[in-house]
DNA sequence: CTTGACCTTACCATGATGGGAAGCCCCATC
DNA sequence: GATGGGGCTTCCCATCATGGTAAGGTCAAG
């Protein structure tokens, strides 16, 4: 029975959350603690390795953990009603879809100017002009930081490695 | 002349960069040491003023502090050839463009989870149905973290902030 | 001369991740 | 049965750009 279980590096391999990383859900209280050997070894049966492909695939699609303990927490209630991952889920959707208006805004903006850029030997540089023309607004008003907002956070961290 | 300087404060209403950041900028070598009074205060003159709101607008466009460096230098230098400005400007677009499809994916494929998802009192989901599927490949091998790739970084913090 | 608004530096937190050190454990090979 | 190498443990540090807070100095208006 417990010939079943597997160490921490053997559970990172096949579910592709990496052994730091399980380590840290543990700690921060995503997961539960993991049963241990007698030296201390953390072990993971089936259903934990289930668990954290799981979370996983929560990454990748862009939840934050702090959303993913919700939708841990809805998929062990096996009564819970969907309405409730629809929404989180949803949030996640509005969530992306800002930001992702937003970096278009930016690239465009980006692409008019770079396409109004010889990009020769001379100085002559609207892109540069852009940057330093003085009648910008000054301080664009920040909302409130508002609780949600946050997920998907993580895919942009793992953008950075990633690429 | 001095009368035309203003303290750190003031420079962080009228270029829409917080004090805080000012600080940061200077201490990370961003922008150069600031002018100081005997008391030890920041001054800024017109010209400081403009170069903050140079970043500030970089920012905007969602560049990273480090290519906004080698844009601040290429600014300063009256000679450089617009190539190289109009460079740094494809690397951001291309990140932004690459970002902006990861996004775009994640944005889709949760639409699709949620659209065949009734969103009742009902437990049946077929969004933690995809999330807890077992035949998912396991570990996505990562590419090198590449150098470049940071940009836009910022923005995204920023996002967390501002809505 | 007091008060309050501003400035200074210094430290801590964020979020999700990686890197590394110091030390213990397990297994296989000699 | 010792030894070596690889895997495990915990703990600390760095990232990137930003905000918060605390302890203390400064300035200008009342």
């Amino acid at each position: 029975m417990s010939a079943e279980t597997v160490t921490i590096g053997e559970a990172a391999r096949r579910t592709g959350v990496s052994a730091k990383m399980i380590r840290w859900y543990e700690a921060t209280g995503l997961l539960p603690p993991a049963a241990r050997s007698e030296a201390g070894y953390r072990h993971y049966d089936e259903a934990d390795l289930h668990t954290l492909r799981f979370v996983r695939r929560a990454r990748d699609l862009g939840f934050s953990v702090e959303a993913i303990a919700g939708l841990l927490a809805l998929w062990r209630d096996r009564a819970r009603p969907s309405a409730g991952v629809k929404a989180i889920a949803q949030e996640q959707i509005v969530d992306l879809r800002r930001r992702i208006a937003e970096m278009e805004d930016m690239a465009r903006t980006l692409e008019r100017l770079a396409e109004s850029c010889c990009g020769d030997d001379r100085p002559e540089c609207p892109i540069l002009d852009d940057l330093a023309a003085k009648d910008r607004a000054p301080a664009p008003p920040r909302r409130s930081p508002a609780s949600a907002a946050l997920a998907t956070h993580a895919a942009h961290q793992r953008d950075k490695r990633g690429r």
